[in-house]
DNA sequence: CTGTTAGCGCATTCAT
DNA sequence: ATGAATGCGCTAACAG
């Protein structure tokens, strides 16, 4: 044991004069306490700086007081995001998040779920991620769940999660709009729900405006920064013909922005490009990336108090965030 | 307690036909156990699979396993890579990271660390920060702590930080041979330790130069996006003349960068501009960001290393790692 | 080598 | 209203 944390109950029951039950009465509010009595106690609390176990209180009463907080990618803006929100969300709510990343990885996923739930957890939020929907599932049966940013099939009440097909629609009508007839979609893993949404959007689009998909503007990405720029390299290699882009998200857009620039093409002169997710350094970029905003902080915000709801046993308050295409300055009409 | 979880040691113990001792032992490998009866725990184990109590093994051995992650900001891409150091550098260890969020806000980093000692954390890794250097003597006192990317004052052997004087020494020099004479500084709190050093290596480069430092260019930020695009922002206002701008992190430099664009002036063509920290995204910036690169992942492996090291009492190894300008397109020779 | 026992710090039931 | 007693699951002496 650390030297720290010495201050048990008994030695506050002892400086208070009381016993034990009382204190940890006076301490969890479970019972009615004589007034005197429950002075003495928070003082003696106050003068020996009494610090609960953590451990013993888990033991004893069977709750961590933790909710386990899967994230993909520390440093991925848009999870983060997620995690922030979950952070305020939890603030004085006597609940702590428990980090782990789970890195886009199933298999890591798995072990840094593993690794939470031995911790006891009261519960868990899972955003984003690659694990197969089984095994969600079986955590689900578990251990209070949430999924965040991912829409599991079965599991629908469980998610939390924003209209992607609409907002897929909308960002690739905005295209449309603006003149453009041969946009390339750079979609996310097939397997991925959201994905599949966004690329139905992006399709529901086209169809509506009568414009004949193509399937060799349609690639297949990963969600990260490399797909992006492979999926445009590839295009120009192939000779393919486009002026606009439309990626599933915004760390691809970052990519395709990045081959482009490379090869001397300048956005939006040349080519309107359009992300998704809105992370921070999409504004930052020159020119700032237009995007379709997914308001992470809010997304996280909603998953805490929708845990704890989940923990008392109370129904999931239904969940409703508009998303809303950012238009910045990189979104050109078409010359 | 959850529904989970119900097997323990002595339903093991039951089904192999030992005793919880015994099943203990070669849980945690204290003893030698018998082939027979190893066997039998560890069949019994798989069979019910069991996941042991963190709880209880907290209780009973006085270790939590964990370790404290003090991090600033989820979001910001240099913490977060240390944060990715140390998840990879605590993998398989045995130990697991427990992280929480300073957010650069002194009470709140307080907050945060008394939360991860009540999780009876066996060592805790703070990374940068403002929390008062004797706040965290405090804590070094309390428990095994090692300090990143920051230089405390009295506590040097504890802190795992770079050269920032010689870092920002050489981006200064590399400036003042490609002509410029008026170099802005951005910099960080002045009461950050690291601020300061880069602040000093900045002047000394310029006086090896035979520049007269001008109070003018130099500006105190806060090492936020917002600093940079003020700074800027107020320099030119007050018609202050200048070719060149170091921004003590990489942040401001997008800050800096955002306000020049908006006012049409170019980088490198006009200006030239060199960051601190090589946050990815710099590598994203069109054209690149110029910037002092930190390894902050090999900084995050090299800190769970070190509180390993520190737990078992062992000494900290010394410990260095060079930081080096990353020169990309940004920094124009002066025409 | 192995089983028995005594706590770890706290919540909680049972008496009072 | 309050104290005593029991047990949470596990580790670590302590006896064989």
């Amino acid at each position: 044991m650390a030297i720290r944390d010495q201050v048990t109950i008994s030695d506050i029951a002892e400086r208070a004069n009381v016993s034990i039950s009382t204190v940890s009465r006076v301490l969890r509010g479970t019972a009615r306490v004589s007034d005197p009595k429950r002075k003495a106690v928070l003082a003696a609390v106050e003068e020996l700086n009494y610090q609960p176990n953590v451990f013993a209180r888990g033991l004893a009463s069977g709750q961590s007081m933790a909710i386990g907080v899967l994230t993909q990618n520390f440093g991925s803006p848009f999870y983060d995001a997620i995690s922030q929100g979950v952070i305020r969300g939890l603030e004085n709510t006597g609940y702590s998040p428990l980090f782990a990343d789970g890195q886009w990885q199933p298999e890591m996923e798995r072990r840094s779920v593993e690794t939470l739930m031995q911790r006891q957890i009261d519960g868990l939020i899972i955003t984003g991620g690659l694990m197969p929907s089984s095994v969600l599932h079986r955590y689900a049966e578990e251990v209070p769940l949430l999924i965040v940013a991912r829409r599991v099939p079965g599991l629908e009440e469980r998610c939390l999660c924003l209209d992607n097909f609409r907002a897929a629609h909308e960002a690739t009508m905005h295209l449309i709009e603006l003149g453009h007839h041969r946009i390339v979609y750079i979609g996310g893993i097939g397997s991925h729900d959201d994905a599949v949404e966004r690329r139905n959007g992006y399709l529901h689009a086209l169809d509506q405006a009568g414009i004949e998909p193509d399937e060799s503007l349609i690639v297949e990405g990963d969600f990260r920064r490399q797909a992006g720029l492979l999926a445009v390299d590839n295009l120009m290699r192939n000779g393919v013909v486009f002026t606009a882009i439309f990626a599933a998200n915004d760390q691809m857009a970052f990519g395709a922005r990045m081959a482009l620039f490379r090869r001397g093409i300048r956005v939006p002169e040349d080519i309107s490009l359009i992300g998704f997710d809105d992370e921070p350094a999409a504004a930052f970029m020159i020119p700032p990336l237009t995007t379709v905003r997914q308001p992470a902080v809010e997304l996280g915000l909603a998953a805490s108090k929708g845990i704890l709801d989940l923990i008392q046993g109370k129904p999931l308050e239904p969940f409703s965030l508009k998303m809303k295409l950012i238009v910045r300055e990189s979104v050109a009409l078409l010359r």
